[in-house]
DNA sequence: TCTGGGGTCCTAGGACCC
DNA sequence: TCTGGGGTCCTAGGACCC
């Protein structure tokens, strides 16, 4: 029998379960982001479908969502709830024969073989419909790729089928940012050397691409033009290379001292995550935005890694000291965070060797 | 469009060492 | 010794994704 990857991925997923603990708000325009005032800083995690037809999206400042649709309902971001829905979405996925490789609270991979798999991607939707109350739509594809892509031709609540037989049918005349991995400025890039198409990409000569876009990254474009993607998916939860914290604040901050305390609280929270975590880290960075949008990082290898809550303030202290003088530290700063990096463990290092 | 928070991977230049 | 080349680590930034 016939191996197929599913993509699965929830319907306006934050929207969808605000709806279910309020179902007062079901049909109506709902925004979730933020702290669910649309006067303030922060941006829009998921609008709902009704939302959506007024213009709003992922990512949109609240303020402008606001302009576009002034009778939506704003939520604040509520992660937990959405890690606990998010958790059900899995099990129900679990009990299926299948490899299930989760790629977010909303997106899972299923590896299973099948001769029907339209019939199993149905059973998919039913199931998780009816143990989560969450409507889904299912890519399949005959590599992770395609299975990806297919969902967005199945949204929402569908089924669409992407394999090597339709891929340039459906693929071919679609701008190369349609691909899962090239974004605005690669598409742009890809464009000045005149592709503009994923057919045009597919027949690309990749040196040309290495010349412009580096070594690997270059000719890996060309191949996702051409459909190519991986088809053994890893089951195990993967283990964090980094922890960060960071805050944009309401009012820009402009007092050493309070940007100093901001960051040390910034460092013990994550010091909280990389002693969850269970493994020292080993660097940490400092991120500093500064009005009215310039952002910078500096980082530190330390002496030796370390859990230690102390240490790890006295770091990041120490890299923030860094952005002292001409680096702009009497401007305004709009938002600062922590971020502590694991050493790459003993057992990936020996995967990447063999 | 005045632009969150949490991640991952790649690239490139300089330091440093042999 | 005015001067090569390679390997590796460190660091900053870019790009992308959910």
């Amino acid at each position: 029998m016939p191996t197929w990857i599913l993509h699965v991925d929830l319907d306006q997923f934050i929207a969808a379960v605000e709806v279910l603990r309020r179902p007062e708000l079901r049909g109506l325009p709902v925004v979730v982001g933020g702290t669910g005032d649309p006067t303030r800083r922060g941006v829009v995690a998921t609008a709902s479908y009704e939302a959506r037809a007024f213009g709003v999206g992922s990512g949109m400042p609240l303020r402008v969502a606001a302009r576009r649709c002034p009778e939506a309902v704003f939520l604040p971001h509520d992660p937990p709830a959405y890690e606990a829905a998010s958790a059900e979405v899995m099990a129900a996925l679990r009990t299926f024969d299948a490899v299930v490789e989760v790629l977010g609270w909303d997106e899972a991979f299923l590896g299973l073989t099948t001769e029907d798999p339209e019939g199993t991607a149905e059973d998919v939707r039913r199931t998780v419909l009816e143990r989560t109350r969450l409507s889904c739509s299912v890519g399949i594809g005959d590599n992770t790729l395609r299975a990806k892509l297919a969902t967005g031709f199945a949204k929402p609540a569908g089924i669409f089928r992407l394999t090597r037989d339709n891929w340039f049918e459906v693929m071919g005349e679609l701008p190369t940012g349609a691909l899962w991995g090239i974004g605005r400025r690669t598409a742009a890039k890809l464009t000045e050397l005149g592709f503009t198409t994923v057919r045009e990409l597919a027949g690309a000569d990749p040196a040309v691409l290495a010349d412009r876009l580096g070594p690997r990254m270059g000719p890996w474009y060309r191949t996702l033009a051409l459909g190519a993607g991986g088809t053994e998916l890893s089951p195990t939860p993967h283990r964090a290379r980094s922890r960060s914290r960071e805050t944009t604040f309401q009012e820009d901050l402009t007092s050493p001292a309070e940007i100093r305390a901001a960051v040390a609280g910034l460092a013990r929270r994550v010091a909280e995550d990389v002693v969850a975590e269970g493994r020292p880290a080993a660097r940490v960075a400092v991120k500093v935005r500064f009005a009215p949008f310039f952002t910078h990082t500096r980082s530190a290898t330390l002496p030796s890694p370390t859990s230690d809550a102390d240490e790890l303030e006295r770091a990041a202290l120490e890299v923030l000291a860094w952005f002292g003088e001409g680096t702009g530290a009497d401007r305004a700063v709009r938002l600062l965070g922590v971020r502590a990096e694991f050493a790459p463990d003993a057992d990936a290092v020996t995967a990447a060797e063999s």
